[in-house]
DNA sequence: AAACTTTCAGAAACCGGTTTCCGACTCAAG
DNA sequence: CTTGAGTCGGAAACCGGTTTCTGAAAGTTT
């Protein structure tokens, strides 16, 4: 066997060392570029001694296939691009962690893509990512509404996550927001609250209007009806703290809040606190999103509906990877919430105000 | 000209559609394929209408050249990888943004991966990053201290955006937060304050480390001390309640508070509030990372440090760039904070304290 | 009209792998 | 000793582009 001096990455001074190809570990092993793919592949039948002889050399070159090479004639890339509509917010990033774990798993690599909310920006992206024959492609992002679908007759697999397509076709991953504001009342419900307001975003923000609908629905089949009107206003604790002001001053008495967001239900917290209201003896309080920062940080810790994004995202790319392998699932699919339960619903202890 | 039935994208049904080839433009052109890359690509010297012809083949078959292809003859991917070593969070997001936009004006594509601070996870996706052969890397994170470098002797550039490399060769942007603090307190001196206490998280956490002893020496140079210590705790509006009770409690008269973060500014708003203190009229608060969440939402908005971090992602692309192109910039690169002055430091109306 | 440029397009090698096909060799059976 | 089956490894085609090299046709000069 040739004794030639290994050419380890960890070795070679400076950043020079250039990858190895896998004619330079055929050579090393001494045999032919066909017999050292297979070694490596285990491919084709090989003796042991040669097979092991190809692999020590690779592992002594630290050779790594060029992922190029073999993409060319796989026609597979492993590569799925994920495109975020809106910039890169709060909601996008759990959805994105739990696609991007799922997707390594499967030892696919993700391409970021931050699209601004800009038709431009995205189209651009898009045209990007067919170049470099992505298998597959995810697109997620915060919506008012439905978003039309990000180009027609694909020759790769697309699945929304969060939003949906406009194109009932497109496969589609949401999360179970109805269901989520269903627990939500009925957490009160059964916890004896009866005279229940709703304060929230924007109406024309299909979240907040679907949570508001599913509020009043839900109270009317207890035989009971929502305090007042929905709220609608912004997706602020400025906006929490100027209607629970509005609440406590219309005079109509009310023992919860449903609020769409927590940032919503924090600014109710602090507006109710400050009117001598204590949460959850007076009020219990509800929030949407388990914002962690929020919820956790809130006085008291706030009871919240979790969409469980992460694992929305994880299913997201679940059902891209079986797209990719033939087998794709059409239509709207919807994943159910999770209602976390904290002090801001519960029977804590009576605490000073000022307390901890 | 033959008259074949042109197949593009949009008209074909259903996700069957696969990419057109560099021959099959040449054949719709009746050119070889040779003649159709120069085509494309305006090298060589080929008549007008031909090169015309090639193009408008390609437009026809909505042409997009194989990246693999190219990269297998060119050695370049034009991708960079992206390694977030702490979970993707709110620090890197925006240092993501930056760098990812940076990068995306250079036409190169991002790999997204996030090591959730596991060297396992970090080591995998190094292999899978050389294995796809991308241009470089950009390491990014929150850490309590410099870190590792990620590998030896790479064959390509990699910039750490941040965090920063334990190795003082390696190419690092970091935000100066100590001109930062700096400014903090240079704005409470220049706004007629003289009892500057200083809360913040971790002492063994280097930036509540490097925060706090500017601080200290800032006040130095101005002939004052601090009130009291610097109060090390956690990045938490808990602690930051709670720190502002033990200075209230410690007798020591204050006119501001410079905290380590807007959490903890938070927290100290809050417990001030509580306490019948008024900010900015009693006590001056002066947060740091200018999260926007925290500081807008804050009573009264909050004076904040915030470090660029989109700008830094945005640098340290263009630095990871420069290097691709063979001119690397080793050493640790600092870049300045900004102060955003808001209420909390201000000479704001008093307001009443349920005041919106 | 012959010799010399210049213009333009095709043939072929190449990038780094994978895979198919084929031939050489070994061994056991006839 | 011949033959057939089974092992093992190499040669070559191929993926989809780029680039170099070559040569034919057209135009220019004398």
């Amino acid at each position: 066997m040739p004794a030639m001096p290994p050419r380890k990455l960890s070795e070679t001074p400076g950043n020079v060392a250039k990858p190895a190809t896998i004619s330079e570990v055929a050579l090393l092993a001494g045999v032919s570029v066909g017999t050292a793919s297979k070694a490596l592949n285990g491919r084709g039948s090989l003796r042991a001694e040669t097979r092991q002889r190809v692999l020590s050399a690779a592992e002594q070159l630290g050779f790594q296939p060029n992922r190029a090479a073999v993409t060319l004639n796989s026609g597979r890339t492993y590569t799925v691009g994920m495109i975020t509509t809106d910039t890169i917010g709060r909601f996008s990033i759990p959805l994105m962690m739990g696609a991007e774990d799922a997707l390594g798993a499967g030892e696919m690599s993700v391409f970021l893509c931050d699209a601004r909310d800009d038709p431009i920006r995205e189209q651009y992206y898009l045209r990007t990512l067919l170049s470099r024959r992505v298998d597959g492609i995810i697109v997620t992002g915060r919506r008012t509404q439905a978003r039309p679908p990000i180009g027609a007759a694909l020759p790769i697999p697309v699945v929304y996550a969060f939003i949906s397509s406009a194109d009932p076709h497109d496969c589609s991953v949401v999360p179970d927001e109805a269901g989520g504001a269903r627990k939500a009342v009925e957490h009160l419900l059964a916890t004896g609250r009866r005279r229940v307001a709703h304060i929230t975003g924007p109406e024309r923000h299909h979240s907040a209007a679907v949570r508001a609908a599913t509020a009043v629905e839900r109270l009317a089949e207890a035989g009971l009806d929502l305090v007042g009107v929905p709220m609608f206003g912004e997706w602020s604790e400025a906006w929490g703290r100027q209607a629970a002001r509005m609440l406590l001053g219309a005079n109509d008495p009310f023992d919860a809040v449903f609020c769409g967001s927590d940032q919503i239900a924090r600014g109710v917290a602090d507006a109710l606190r400050a009117a001598g209201r204590r949460v959850p003896d007076d009020v219990a309080l509800v929030g949407f999103d388990n914002w962690d920062v929020m919820a956790l940080a809130c006085q008291p810790p706030l009871t919240s509906v979790d969409m469980e994004l992460e694992a929305l995202g994880r299913t997201a790319a679940d059902l891209l990877l079986a797209a990719i392998n033939g087998e794709p699932s059409p239509g709207r699919h919807t994943r159910p919430c999770r209602l976390v339960i904290r002090d801001s619903t519960g029977f804590s202890p009576v605490r000073p105000s000022s307390g901890e």
